[in-house]
DNA sequence: TATCCATTATAGCAGATTCGTATAGTCGTC
DNA sequence: GACGACTATACGAATCTGCTATAATGGATA
């Protein structure tokens, strides 16, 4: 069973003559004719009655061609699809990230890539970073962005470094400050992250190593949560310039020596063909991180 | 997009490698790579990645799979039916008939018939002789049995013609004659149908030819509430001796004299070509009724 | 490193399919 | 009986299909 006879088929049926569907289809009669003969060959159906020179469709007909129109239209619309996969419309992208990311820049992102993907799904999944190293592996996610260090790094992967800023409040004596040392901030109250954090030791090193008193007065598990702090005057902290940049709007930030290194990666799967909607969000995300 | 294509996309999703996928269709290595090959040149799409001389699907393959396979399906489906509606396993019986043949005789045989025939639907509608002559002028029906005569008699008809035959308890006197006529009936509470009736007619003039007291003692519309009445003791009767016998199981049936003639014809649809099945129905009941 | 093995890709050819043109056949209508 | 509308058949050119032969690739192995 061939596709064009089905189409002549269907063509016939809807227009009634060969003649006309012909025309519809842009091809001879005698072609459709020829069709036709093979498609009542192959089925072993008499799908229409010539009367007169005339043709008129036999209930048989009738049957198939709910079968034979629907058959069409799946078809038909493996077509469409394709061409929607093709052009980016249809796909999904299920990513995996840490908290941070997946709060505010993150979905400001994927709205902006969405725009014109009217088919697209999208999935985002937020663990900590040992946990997303985690599910990457596991090959269910088209895309995952974590904090390093990981414990089993991956082979793709691509590394963005930042050096964080200090945050404080606009009003806060110190903001009048360039650039902010330990020594500024010998026992200023500080916001900082977990003390498992790679942050929290390095901040314990420079001050130490800068003979500085830190007088941590909270410990927060992701960047956000201390931006809030910080907002809410609790005491100045320190921060990613890029990925937290949405939290830290009402802040003065400030570049904070010695470098304290905050480094994240966007993991791909790796016995995984990445797909190409991956890819061009890829793109978008590194030129978002790179700024 | 051509079957072939999807076809051997399918095989090779379902099998991982051109070269099974080429045994599993029958067909040779080469002609997969080829078909393949063009199935991604026609989408536009990167199906699989050629790693080390292997085939990788990409996420946009697992996407258009979907499609491909239920497209695919869908023909199949269509080829399947064409085979049930040719071995006339598949179709629909819509059947217009009078009362008295659509109670017994029509379901007798059209659970016979639709023994083998696993997919197939039948309609029956029961309608007075002339609503069915109707009804299959509108072409909704493939078939309809009506009482003779119509009103408006169509062209595509076959005429049955029965002589009715007396029925009568195997308790009453009578019952012993070989042939009974109107002479034999003087006087004796008789069961017919009603006024209208062409057999009503035919009897009348039967009795008053015989110059013999013709009692009604109760006017049916059917020949089967006749026949209940007459198994009841009410009286003796007349009846067809073909449509109505699974009526008449406990009654003596004898010929009567003169002829009193009971015709119903079955009806095809005038403009609209009858169906494999219909005809096939057709063969068996023109045995019935003609037995 | 060289060789073998399993795989995919390409070239060339024969046969099948498709589809056009030309033409004949059929039927209803004027 | 001619005409118009339609379908069927014949035939040839272009295309498609699918084969064999063969090259190319890369992993495994000695």
């Amino acid at each position: 069973m061939r596709l064009r006879q089905l189409e002549c088929f269907r063509a016939l049926m809807l227009h009634g003559t060969m003649t006309r569907a012909a025309e519809l289809l842009g091809m001879s009669q005698p072609g459709i004719s020829t069709m036709i003969a093979g498609l009542e060959h192959e089925t072993g159906l008499t799908l229409f009655l010539r009367r007169g020179g005339r043709l008129q469709p036999t209930p048989e007909a009738k049957l198939f061609y709910v079968e034979a129109a629907r058959a069409l239209e799946a078809v038909e619309n493996a077509s469409r699809v394709a061409a929607e996969i093709r052009s980016g419309r249809r796909g999904h992208l299920a990513i995996a990230a840490y908290p941070s990311i997946s709060i505010k820049l993150l979905p400001r992102l994927l709205s902006q890539f969405a725009r014109d993907r009217p088919e697209l799904q999208v999935k985002i999944i937020t663990r900590n970073s040992a946990t997303v190293r985690e599910l990457v592996s596991t090959q269910q996610f088209d895309l995952a962005v974590a904090e390093l260090p990981l414990d089993y790094p991956t082979s793709h992967m691509e590394v963005f470094s930042y050096d964080c800023m200090c945050m404080l409040p606009h009003a806060h004596p110190l903001a009048k400050l360039k650039q902010i040392t330990p020594d500024d901030l010998d026992g200023v109250p500080f916001v900082t992250l977990f003390r498992g954090d790679p942050i929290y030791q390095q901040l314990a090193s420079a001050f130490s190593e800068y003979g500085a008193r830190w007088n941590v007065v909270a410990e927060t598990e992701f960047f956000s949560t201390a931006c809030q702090l910080v907002t809410e005057g609790r005491g100045v902290g320190i921060v990613d310039p890029v990925v937290s940049k949405p939290f830290t709007e009402g802040l003065a930030i400030r570049p904070f020596k010695p470098r304290i290194q905050y480094q994240i990666a966007i993991l791909s799967p790796t016995h995984e063909a990445p797909s190409q909607m991956a890819q061009d969000f890829v793109k978008l995300l590194r030129r978002a991180l790179r700024a």
